[in-house]
DNA sequence: CTACAATGGGGTAATTAGGGAG
DNA sequence: TATGTCCTAATTACCCCATTGT
């Protein structure tokens, strides 16, 4: 089966995840999608794994006994330590 | 066919309710209502399931006479089995 | 080469997610 | 039980303009 070789502009992206280009280029830029550069530097996206993120199917791991991990930082980079982030916070009004 | 493709942001879902954003991403939490979550962790709402909601096509069972007797459980209790999920979705966490 | 739409990059507001308490 | 509100962090949307693509 096809690879997905359809690929797919930033604008064509944004309007199926109904979020802004821009938005698109950050998950690229993020690591959290795959991107193609065009010699200009603009990014092209695959069809399937666009389509792959929509459905969520990009990894079945749903179990009701068992704990899956939240599809959060998928990339190298940890955004950021949800941990030590607020030492002492949370609603304490 | 064109099951409403158009992604709804959980704002415009709960101006159509008149609810709080809150309350829809609870729905979403709890399955009420399937949500598809961009690589972000923000959901979207299919414009046609929530239209389809509003109308209350999903459960119709409510043309019941008897109020008085009838226990404030409608419907399955068993959060197993939610059967009229037309729109068939998958409860992730 | 010029014209127009879209994209990229940076920066700042608005929205959203998640938890806790009423 | 269900809904609305408060707080913090993360994500997203809209502003600018230079460059790319057709």
């Amino acid at each position: 089966m096809d690879t997905g070789d359809r690929l797919l502009t930033p604008g064509e992206v944004a309007a199926l995840f109904r979020v802004d280009p821009k938005t698109v280029t950050r998950w690229a830029a993020a690591g959290r999608i795959g991107s193609i550069r065009t010699p200009g530097g603009h990014r092209r996206f695959r069809e399937s794994e666009v389509r792959a993120l929509l459905e969520g199917e990009g990894m079945l791991d749903e179990v009701d006994d068992g704990i899956a991990n939240r599809p959060r930082n998928a990339g190298p980079a940890a955004p950021s330590g949800p941990g030590p982030a607020g030492a002492g916070n949370m609603g304490m009004h």
